[in-house]
DNA sequence: CACCAGGCAAGTA
DNA sequence: TACTTGCATGGT
């Protein structure tokens, strides 16, 4: 193999190497994938799992059924994932956007252009940059790198990146240094995210035996 | 027991 | 503009 220039792509070829393909929401449908957006802010996937098996055993995970249920309700069904009020009212937030932008049709909100889907994403009260672009990424397949704290530690420790990068400053370089391909920002997202949790944690220096170690000067 | 998890909005100065 | 705080369950 040749030797790789480009940083962000020497540790994505590193990560991908080291962990292979992470595969994430492959197989579900992207109202799951964007009610598991939601759900995984600033909380484990583990709890997500739980709250979306507690809507799926009671529920149809469809867009009417969901749009319909009232707020409390919903609540009750997401409580393992934390923040369940707060949360229900973003999901409803999301789903009147999609009642009220795209017919009713999650769809149409998958098939709207990439600037038009995220100006209507970012206006729901709940949905952040972070969530926003999941979605996009993740439900829509739109060609978006997805930041969140992970990318800024783990690329800032090994000093890839500023420490002072903000979500759209690092999304850019990422964006500026990488080919536009969802298949690649899909995995380098959870690509990031293995090694970070295994190596990279919070408030511990580098360590020797991460896959990234001695890859950067 | 403490700390963290695939953020965001609202409040304060 | 730049911090700080509330939101909450469940695993380690």
């Amino acid at each position: 193999m040749e030797e790789e220039k480009n940083p962000f792509l020497r540790v994505y070829n590193r990560l991908f190497a080291y962990y292979g393909p992470q595969n994430w929401w492959p197989g579900e449908t992207a109202l799951e994938t964007m009610v598991g957006a939601v759900l995984t802010q600033n909380t484990n996937w583990g709890n997500v799992e739980k709250a979306i098996a507690n809507l799926r055993a009671a529920k149809q995970l469809s867009f009417v059924v969901l749009h319909g249920l009232a707020v409390d309700e919903l609540a009750e069904y997401i409580r393992p994932s934390g923040y369940y009020n707060i949360k229900a009212r973003r999901l409803k937030n999301l789903f009147q956007m999609i009642a009220d932008e795209y017919e009713g049709e999650v769809q149409f909100l998958l098939d709207d252009s990439l600037e038009g889907a995220r100006e209507n994403l970012l206006g729901v009260k709940g949905v952040g940059p972070e969530t926003a672009d999941s979605i996009l990424l993740y439900a829509a397949e739109k060609p978006v790198f997805v930041v969140d704290t992970y990318t800024h530690r783990v690329f800032s420790r090994h000093e890839i990146v500023a420490e002072e990068n903000d979500y759209y400053s690092l999304q850019q370089e990422f964006m500026d240094s990488l080919p536009e391909d969802v298949q690649l920002f899909n995995e380098y997202h959870a690509l990031i995210v293995a090694v970070a949790k295994e190596f990279c944690k919070k408030g511990v220096p580098r360590c020797s035996e991460c896959p990234l170690y001695e890859l950067v000067p």
